[in-house]
DNA sequence: GGTGTCTGTAACCGTGACGGTTGCAGTAGT
DNA sequence: ACTACTGCAACCGTCACGGTTACAGACACC
């Protein structure tokens, strides 16, 4: 499920932390390297979400509705992939055996842990928290000592 | 990327904690309600990874290689999605642009903050937990007051 | 008002992963 | 030898994803 969305609403967002001027679609599909269109749908997801303004028209484009502290990533992740990281049953298992009655039940609850841990971690990060990341030239990567 | 195959494992596993027989996969797939040879393909990984044995010829089978309790399903979770929740660059970004050029490890550090809050949570559960859970009729569905 | 620049949205398609299916070789009990 | 298993390769249908085109609506500027 995850599938790029996520990391293309991310690096929008980044993007448009930036500053508040208003990017038009196209200039934000340059950098993510996708398409305009395509990038359109995602950032349309992100409006409806609020975490966005579209301006139509002639120069208008997107920009931050939110400070971009005051945007989360996980709450940007829960907009783009609302099913969670663990798709739950694709088949449903056999009811008439003992187990596989119960274990539709019982591997949601594994799922809604899992979606919680990783809500959580994405939490204690925003969108100006990636932004500076990105923009902080990593020549040295002597940060990573939290394992 | 999410895609049933852990919670395939899972069930599996679930199964094979009941006892300690071994069982057929044509079994094991009568209670997942999928195919024996798609099943065989996750279980070859399982069993790769330790977690199960495989005994061919005549009444042969699969069972556990692992006490079920000292099967976390952070370690299963991580044999069947190697890659994690996030899937990191689908198109890499523009390295002409300031922000893209330093996009792709931003996201990085934030998927690996993803898949280690995930993974924790997962480490707190596991096989046994899965199949108690399972066995354990949820006629009333009052454990869920935690949100 | 007309024009050009933007967003919004629908439609279509190629690609690739996923899951299902068949077939066959290898192994081991009986 | 026979039978019941695993192991594995090959093939196929389906579907979500991302790319692409086309067009309608909104708005600034002349």
């Amino acid at each position: 499920m995850a599938s790029g969305r996520f990391a293309m609403a991310v690096h929008a967002l980044a993007l448009l932390a930036q500053d508040g001027d208003g990017y038009p679609s196209a200039y934000l599909a340059g950098s993510v390297n996708t398409h305009a269109v395509f990038l359109r749908r995602v950032l349309a997801r992100l409006a409806r979400a609020g975490f966005i303004e579209a301006r139509e028209g002639r120069g208008g484009g997107y920009r931050l509705a939110r400070a971009a502290t005051d945007i989360p990533l996980s709450e940007v992740y829960r907009e783009m992939e609302p099913e969670g990281p663990l798709t739950a049953s694709p088949c449903d298992p056999n009811p008439r055996c003992p187990v596989g009655a119960g274990m539709r039940s019982a591997f949601a609850a594994t799922a809604e842990v899992a979606r919680s841990g990783l809500e959580q971690a994405l939490a204690r990060q925003t969108v100006a928290d990636v932004a500076r990341r990105a923009l902080r030239p990593p020549t040295q990567k002597k940060k990573e000592k939290r394992t």
